[in-house]
DNA sequence: CATGAATGAGCTTTCATTCAT
DNA sequence: CATGAATGAAAGCTCATTCAT
């Protein structure tokens, strides 16, 4: 019984030290990469030792892993935070851009990390057994007002959930990951607020046009 | 005098070691990154010497410069090489599209290094003297295709070609670079041919949307 | 007195994990020697803790001295339950050249611990406070076998049973010890049955010939 | 032709360093075991740095290796440069104990390697492409001694030379190699002058009786 | 009696880079 | 134009050990 009393205390200070390695990591790989980014920095910021990622990671893949499951699991949070109006379809479908497009500008470090992981070859996302849980709800958000759309006659039929839901990251994503060239090429710096809004507003028109039914008659 | 007449020679064996150690570079820094491609990997892949890189490129660095430079002068090449229909706007809209979508596909070199790129934050583009060289062509055959439409009336006269030209990009792009994850995420290979030609032919049915005067009466 | 009367359960608990732990140590300390040998494994292989090692053995070191005097331990226990034929020398002596030439071909283990104390200069024997209970009896066996043989007039008296215990170790110790590099040597393997029993029938004459009485006339 | 002219004192003082390196390796790895010791214990010795080693010898393994077939070398040059009095056999026989006996003594470093060595159970000499060279000439001291006996009747023709080898090794070999064990076992100090010039006539003795023709008539 | 957490020193190795010829 | 030799910093990781329950 003595232990249990204990036990909390020494429990809640190693959990503390775990998440704030955690934490550091996804900051250092999402500024300095898989490889660029050294234990030894992530334990400096952390404000503990080397020493514990292999106690609590094992090693610096098995955090990189952690951090990558981390990183997905806030992204999925988010998502699932987010309430569409489902009375309005456009309207909904207008918010789930926005959700996305917002989230990769705010979250850098998703980006970065992903970026990371890809490179290579998406060998650590395989090696986790959270990966799957993440992988069901993403294309929820699209999935719900795409439906709502198709039932009300205003989206078309034909259309995939799992496209829109690329397009609609790959906008937002791509303009938030190539920033810095993109701005040296097109000669204007994106991350300024007023290119965003335009660019917002420009992915929100492009996904309504591809997914809306055409007006004939 | 003397020194030039037997120069050629010379200076053509010594193109042939620079030139290998480019493309060692670019397989190098392609697959492992910045931080994660060596130089010692890159002399042994073009069967040179680490010593050689500091001769021609100064350092690691400047050889990353140079890798970066090269990539964007074959993008710019390739994009200069199409030429389009200047009777058929959307033919003309389509084949462009389908330039960039399979550029990336096929130019996989293209995608990491530019990534590698960004993570840096653009430290080295804007050190590069070639850069502004190749922001200019690069919307042109978009900007081409965009303006004849508009002519004929076909496309709305509002677009601009900066914002297809992302829209384009980033489609193609993101499916790309994002493959692995995106792969582990929504549970099927991206890369198998078919998902390839379904995406392009949406990316296709969706600029075109995004970009045509909706017929109203 | 309640402590007393339920300390042998817990006694034999910490006997039994004490007892792993000398018995991982050993099998730790005789494939990687004192330095590749690490408490992390020894307590693994114990299916113990780290932490144990140190509570029951103060430090590796303690391990390794406790290890050093189990394996001396059993080789006395193992020597004191031969049994010589009193009344034939020759085949006392050469009982007892198998049963040494046979303890160290089944416990390599005896032989890599004392290499590994060997190669430290004996720092741990002379710290052992139970050494010097082993250094007695175990000339004993050889002893015995040599007296006898000089009372009945077959081996000669000038022999000494301390340079005859040293040319059946050394023989049978080495074959053992030195199997790897041996083998490699002369192009022979030295483990092999065959080669084991021509060895120990050549160690049994080598000793025969060396401590038997010259027939003279 | 410039180069030529340089490139000797460059060479120089490569194999200078690479041979400081060797030397020290030697040393290092005799008293501290392949594990015990550190490359950069090593390169201190030498007077050299770390990264020297893995510039030589690719790692410690080639490091360790390197030093095997070197205390190999030294070796087999040792008993390439005894000459043996070919008129009289018994001289011969004693005079190549008494070679080993002492190499052995003289040398702990080969000792104490090859027992590090045959705790890895040779799979370092397995590796070597050298170790081959050294199999041949090993046992012929012992073979041409032998001949010459058994030639002129003096030693019994069943003898095998690598027997006799091993029994003179073994020998010479323990008694160094088990020196700080047998000296608290036995409680005296092998490694006295009085006690080292015993064994060895004891070790000639029991050689020598062994090969020897038994005088029956 | 046992165990999770923490520590600092040390390990082998690789890095980008410079020197001398 | 090219290459062998050298360098110092830093990398990822493991070590034996101690602390606090």
């Amino acid at each position: 019984m003595t232990q249990k009393t204990h036990r909390p205390a020494h429990q809640a200070r190693a959990q503390a030290t775990r998440q704030s390695l955690l934490e550091a990591s996804i900051e250092v790989f999402s500024t300095h990469g898989l490889h660029g980014g050294s234990v030894s920095r992530i334990a400096e910021l952390a404000q503990s030792h080397d020493r514990m990622i292999y106690y609590y990671f094992g090693n610096k893949e098995g955090l990189f892993i952690a951090a990558l499951e981390e990183i997905y699991r806030r992204y999925n949070e988010a998502e699932a935070a987010v309430t569409l109006d489902t009375s309005n379809p456009i309207k909904a479908l207008t918010a789930a851009v926005e959700f996305f497009v917002r989230y990769f500008r705010d979250h850098p470090e998703f980006v970065t990390v992903l970026n990371s992981e890809n490179l290579y070859r998406g060998k650590h996302i395989s090696q986790s057994l959270l990966a799957s849980q993440f992988s069901k709800p993403a294309i929820g958000l699209v999935d719900q007002a795409l439906s709502l759309g198709k039932q009300q006659g205003v989206f078309r039929a034909e259309t995939q959930s799992r496209d829109v839901y690329l397009m609609i990251s790959a906008m937002g994503y791509f303009y938030q990951s190539n920033q810095y060239t993109l701005s040296a090429f097109l000669g204007e710096a994106l991350n300024a607020p007023k290119c965003y809004e335009h660019w917002e507003s420009f992915v929100i028109d492009a996904v309504l046009r591809t997914v809306t039914q055409s007006k004939k008659h």
